[in-house]
DNA sequence: CACTCATGTTATCGCTGTAAACATTGCCGA
DNA sequence: TCGGCAATGTTTACAGCGATAACATGAGTG
């Protein structure tokens, strides 16, 4: 008679039987739930119970665990990858442009810590260096034309490589220290670092 | 009558009913098992089995869980230090010796995945940038006044302070990224990307 | 209208971290 | 030398977890 058990029974609103769409809810319900909770401290059970249906109902929509957080990754791999869309598109590309790509990575991060921290662990590798011209990294793509661009003319394709994991190793580090709390969260400095990392883009 | 209760019964050496020293014995096995299994799937149950105790025999030297596993990042940060130290010394200093500190930072974290991992997101911030003198951390002492000495003469403490910032974020990225398998863990990607990173510490 | 099968539920398992009560023993003062 | 206490171990117990299996419901199609 436990209240924690598999069942919930709240059930307050009208909803038969069958949700209509329990897995995009489930996605919706983990989402809510990783902004306060960090990642290991979501339950399938809470976020059943968040949605209002038993525990188990989870398995008829995803494999495990696993699964389910890999949807939220997913989800949030789209959200990243708008922002940083959006972010060059307003301003205008070039430097400026790489610049607010690096940003919105980072600002991505800093809003969405566990939903980042699990996108980077979890996710299969985008293998951002060798730039799969794949369906859904369009931000990765137009990273890769950006840094080709700022690149001197005469680069080798191998010294654009280093010079592009450079750039993704100063904004994911940055971001991850901040994550830590190993370096302050500080508007100025992300600018001041990311500044300085597209003036030696040109190495 | 399971196996898998709190009980152990090994207990196969002689040992009486005092273990002699549970506590490093404890941070011992902890250690080990992170070799191998991820922070979350290490129990404090099978560290204990490990050493042939009982499970909440460990309550008797950590207040939880996270005391133990605090210990093991405590560990790790010595022997990190250790290592750093030792690469300075061993590469003479100077720029040699940055990007020496660097590799060994990255090495660290690629042979220790997990407790890298862990001593990131779980440790107090070192504030490496503040620099506190403090007692424990001579090897970011020793990277200050390496950063110091590498930056342009005229430099402005803010200055130095983004160049360091910089610096630490382009080896704790590439160390993040290797280890998430974002990047191949390619040798000589890391000398190629810390040494354009100690070439443009001068900007 | 009946059947089917996707989608829900309940019951249960073994594992986990942790609290409480009990057992053993090293050590220190009388 | 002995008595007792504090330190350090053990057993027992509990709630929550992810996951499986068996059962219930009902939407949609023939």
């Amino acid at each position: 008679m436990s209240v924690n058990d598999n069942s919930v029974n709240i059930k307050n609103d009208k909803r038969g039987y069958h949700h209509g769409d329990l897995r995009s809810a489930l996605v919706q319900a983990g989402l809510e739930l990783l902004k306060t909770r960090s990642a290991e401290e979501v339950s399938l059970r809470e976020i059943a119970r968040l949605v209002g249906v038993s525990a188990t109902a989870v398995y008829r929509h995803f494999p495990d665990k696993a699964a389910l957080l890999g949807a939220l990754c997913d989800e949030g791999g789209r959200e990243l990858g708008r922002l940083q869309l959006e972010a060059m598109q307003r301003s205008g590309g070039g430097r400026a442009g790489f610049d607010a790509v690096g940003r919105a990575y980072v600002r991505f991060a800093l809003d969405n810590p566990t939903l980042f921290r699990m996108m980077m662990t979890t996710r299969q590798a985008v293998d951002f260096l060798d730039m799969p011209e794949g369906r859904d990294n369009s931000a990765l793509q137009l990273l890769r034309d950006n840094i080709a661009s700022l690149t001197p003319a005469g680069a080798s394709p191998e010294q654009r490589r280093i010079a592009a994991l450079r750039a993704w190793s100063i904004v994911h580090g940055l971001a991850m220290l901040m994550l830590d709390n190993q370096v302050p969260t500080d508007e100025a400095l992300i600018d001041a670092v990311i500044d300085s990392m597209s003036a030696g883009i040109a190495t």
